[in-house]
DNA sequence: GATGAATGAGCCTTCATTCAT
DNA sequence: TATGAATGAAGGCTCATTCAT
C-alpha cells in the first residue's frame, strides 16, 4: 500500500520531468501532465500547490545543491592554516568544479530543466545567479592572497564574468551528455587543463 | 509627417523587444504589447502574420547573418593558397568570431532576445546551431591540414562540442554587456587569448 | 477611362461571385475578396455599403424577377376570356417553370449564390418563398375553376408544398448542370413529363 | 441528483439544436451557447473538442444512419432469390425512403441542422451524397434486370440526379413538418404515388 | 487522498467597417 | 474615387486552478 499510495506522485514527477524538459516550463500544460500520467487535476493538487510548485519540488533542491557548494568550499578552506591556504588555493579553485560535475551528473534531468526548462521560473537566471557566487568566491581568495601581501594582478572582474560562464557552459554542457562515466571523468580532465591553460595565459601575460 | 509615419511599426518593435526580453516569448502576450504600444490588434495583424512573425522579423536577420559568417570565411578562405591557408589558418580560426562579436555587439537587444528569450521559437537551439557549424568549419580546417601530410592529433568531438559551447558563451555574454567599445574590444582580445592559451594547453598535452 | 473607372467594380463581383460561391455568404472574408480583386477596402466600399449590400446587388435583381414571374404570368392569364383561361389553364402552369428555367440557367452563378451559398443573408429562404408564391399561384387557378362551378378535388395543401419544393429543387438542380442547352430543354421536357405524370397519379387517386 | 447529473451536457445540447437551426454553423458563436446554456466556455470543452464537434455530435449518427440505410436495404435484397428480386424490386425501391422517412421524423431538429444550417461543416453536402447513394443503388437494381436478361430502357442519369434530389427535397420537407403521425404517413403515402407516377411517365415515354 | 467537472480570465487571431488623406 | 492603416468587438479555444463529492 504505501509504494501504491505514492504512484501517483511517483508518475507525476516521471512525466513531469519528461515533458518540462520537452516543452520547457511555460510550454508544458498541467492537463497533459496529469493526463499522461494517468491522474487527475485533483490528485495533483494534492501534492503541489501550483505548477510552479511542481518545478521547483524537481529542481530546488539541487539548484540549492550547487549553489550551496560555495559555501561548503569555502568552509572547509577557511579551516585551514594560512599557509596551506595559500599551498592548496590552485587545488580548491576546482574542487567546486568537480562537485559540480559530480552531482549535476547525477542528476541530468534535473539540471537539464534548470539550465534549458527553465524561462518562466524562478530558475531562469540560474547559470547567472551561479557565476555571481563564483566570481564572489574568486574575490574572496583574492583577498586573502592580499592580505598576506601577497601581491597579484588586478583581474578584470569583465573578463571574470566572461569566463567563469563559458566554464560554466561547458561544464554542464559536459554533464548533460549522454557518455559513460570514465569517459565523461576523461574530458572534464582536459576540460580542467583547457581552462587553467587559459588562464594562465590572461596571468602570464598580464603580469608583463 | 515623414517621422510620424509608421508610428505604429516603430512603436510596436519598441515594446515587443522590451516585452520579449522581459518575460521571453511564451511569456510575452500579444495584448500586453498592443497595449503597451497604444496601438490595436487590428493594426499589429496589419504589420505582422502572428506573434511569431513579429519575433522573427525582430530576430531572423540577424541570426541568419551569424549563421552565414561561416559561409563567408570558408570562401574567403577558400581563394588563399594552400600556402597561404596553412600560414593564415590559425588567424582564421577567429576571424569568424570576431565578425560575429561586432555583428552582435551592434545588434545586443536582438541577439538577447535569440539568446535568451526563444523558447517557443524556431530560434530556441541557436546556439547548438552556431556550435555544430563552427565544429563543421574546423573540421573542414583540419582536412586540409591532413590533405598536405600535415600530421595533427585527433581531436576528440566531445571537447570540440564543450569548448566552443563555451566559448560562445563567453562571446555572447561579452557582447551582451554593457560596456563601452573599447572595454570590450580589450576584453574580446583577452578572451582570444585565453581560449587560444586553452587550445594550446589542450595539443601540447595531446601530443606528448 | 469609362470601361478604367469600372475595372474595380468589374472585379469584385468577379471575384465575389467565385468566393460566396465556393465558401458561402458567411464564410467569405471581404478582406480576401478585395485582396484577391486587387483592390482596397476603401474602394470596395465606394460601391457596396456592406458585405450584405454587395450579396445583394449580385443577387437580389435575379431572386426578384423569380418572384415576380407568379405576377406576370397571372397578369398575362387574367387577360384571356373564361373560356380560354379553362382551355388553357394547364399550358399557364408549366409556363411559369419555363420562364424561371430559362432565366436561372442564364445566371447560373447568381442562382447558385441563392440556393446554395446565401446562409445569413436574406436569401436563406429562397426556395421557400417561391414555393409559397407558387402554391398561392395554383390556389388561384383553382379559384377560378370553382368560380366557374367545375368541380375539383381539394387538394391537400401539405401535398402541395411537398411536391413544390420538389418541383424547385429538380428544376434549380437542372439548371445548374453544365450542360449544353439542347441537352438541359430535353432533360426540362423530361422532367415537366415526371411531374406531370405525377400529378395525374395524385388526382386520379383522390378522384375516386 | 441522476437527472440533475450532467445537466451542463444536456444544457449545451438544447441550446445548442435551438442556436444552430437559428444561426447555421457558422452564424452560432459558441460563447452565445454557453452563456444561454448557463455554462462556461472551459464547461464546454469538457465535452467537445470543438464547435464542429459538437456539431458532429449532434449530427453524425443520424446522417451516418441515413446513408447506411442503403447498405442495409441492399443487403437484404441480395438475400433473396432472383425471382424474388425480380418480383420486389419496385417494393425494395421505396423500402429505403420509408426507412428515411421514419428515422428523420424521429429526429427532425437534426436533420434539419443537417439539410439547413450545416454550411461550413463536413455535411454541407448531405443531400448530394445521398442522391449519389440512391443513383448508385438503382444502378445496381438495373443492372441485375440486365444480367437477367430483362431489356430495360436506360435511364438518363441526369434525369435519375434531378429527380432523385427532389425526391429527397420532398421527402426532407415532408419530415421537417411539423404534424401529427397519421398525416404524415398518409401523406408520404401520396408522395410516393406522385413519384411513382412521375417515373411510369417517364419510363412509358422512352418505351415508345 | 482522489475525483473530474467547472471556472473564467486569458490566449492569438480574424472580422467587417471607418476615415483621414 | 481610391487608399490602406486603424479600429476594436468578437471569434474559437486553452489554461492553471478550485471545490463539492
Amino acid at each position: 500500500m504505501q509504494n501504491e499510495q505514492s504512484t501517483t506522485l511517483t508518475k507525476i514527477i516521471e512525466v513531469s520531468l519528461n515533458e518540462f524538459s520537452l516543452k520547457g516550463f511555460r510550454g508544458t500544460s498541467l492537463r497533459e501532465i496529469v493526463k499522461k500520467a494517468g491522474v487527475t487535476t485533483g490528485a495533483f493538487y494534492g501534492y503541489f500547490k501550483s505548477k510552479e510548485d511542481l518545478f521547483d519540488f524537481l529542481v530546488k533542491e539541487h539548484a540549492d545543491y550547487i549553489k550551496g557548494i560555495y559555501d561548503q568550499v569555502y568552509s572547509d578552506f577557511s579551516k585551514l592554516s594560512l599557509e596551506n591556504q595559500i599551498k592548496q588555493m590552485e587545488d580548491y579553485s576546482s574542487i567546486g568544479l568537480e562537485k559540480m560535475f559530480s552531482y549535476a551528473r547525477n542528476h541530468k534531468k534535473e539540471f537539464n530543466l534548470i539550465l534549458n526548462c527553465a524561462e518562466g521560473t524562478s530558475f531562469q537566471n540560474f547559470l547567472n545567479e551561479v557565476t555571481q557566487k563564483e566570481i564572489e568566491a574568486t574575490e574572496k581568495f583574492y583577498d586573502i592572497l592580499k592580505s598576506q601581501g601577497i601581491k597579484c594582478e588586478n583581474l578584470d572582474p569583465l573578463m571574470e564574468e566572461i569566463i567563469i560562464k563559458g566554464t560554466f557552459s561547458s561544464l554542464f554542457t559536459l554533464c548533460l551528455l549522454d557518455i559513460p562515466y570514465d569517459q565523461a571523468q576523461k574530458s572534464l580532465d582536459q576540460m580542467f587543463r583547457f581552462y587553467r591553460g587559459g588562464w594562465d595565459s590572461l596571468m602570464h601575460f598580464s603580469k608583463n
